[in-house]
DNA sequence: ATCGTTAATCGTATATTTGCGATATATAAT
DNA sequence: ATTATATATCGCAAATATACGATTAACGAT
């Protein structure tokens, strides 16, 4: 690839596109779903539900993280996740918003 | 990886995960842009408009296309794409039902 | 028939993602 | 102090994604 051309696009659109990666992956919807049944915690339990190895959720858990979408914090030997669902709707605002933009453009051309 | 664990996820999972997967970038989402501007067709003005070699806007759309989000047809020595708007409504309305969804679960739980 | 235009596809290079086992770290329990 | 438990991180392998130039295919115009 040598150079990577993202960054040549609107900060609206990487930012958008960074939000809905988080969300590319079946194991991190799946994950949300389970922190939002469980309210928080948990990490083991994800790890019970899924079908994948402790260090490979660990890593999906890392990803939610950095998007934002999810908070975590280390309570004794064990960590504790939550939806961070501020983040969450900022999203779902910020896609809607998309969408209607979408459809207004599109209203307005012809 | 050798394996890959997607298909043991639900189908809804999957299929949410991969509409997000095809706006996770940020030149899919300016295609997008452009076509509800113009309407319909292009090709080459999307060319002009990124900051893309021909070949890759043409893999870009292939991806958009493969997920549903639009419709291209050949017209002559040029394609013509426009939005696929009933799919990309059924995709605002996936999205924002796990959104809804995870916060009832949430609501039910504490 | 030849030439020019447009866009898809092929081949290739590189980057990133996904996944796992092994290890390290931190805490709790004995 | 030792042991057990929980989780993050490291190192590695394989798969996918991103990007480009070159080529091919398909058509229109001359």
């Amino acid at each position: 690839m040598a150079i990577h051309k993202k960054e040549e696009f609107s900060t609206k659109e990487q930012h958008l596109a960074a939000f809905a990666k988080a969300i590319s992956h079946p194991a991190r919807i799946a994950i949300l779903s389970v922190l939002a049944k469980r309210n928080q915690c948990i990490c083991g339990e994800i790890v019970d539900v899924l079908p994948l190895a402790q260090s490979t959720v660990s890593q999906h858990l890392k990803e939610l993280k950095n998007a934002g979408l999810i908070d975590g914090e280390t309570d004794g030997p064990r960590s504790c996740y939550c939806i961070n669902w501020k983040a969450f709707e900022k999203f779902n605002a910020e896609f809607h918003s998309l969408f209607e933009k979408l459809k207004e453009a599109n209203a307005k051309c012809c």
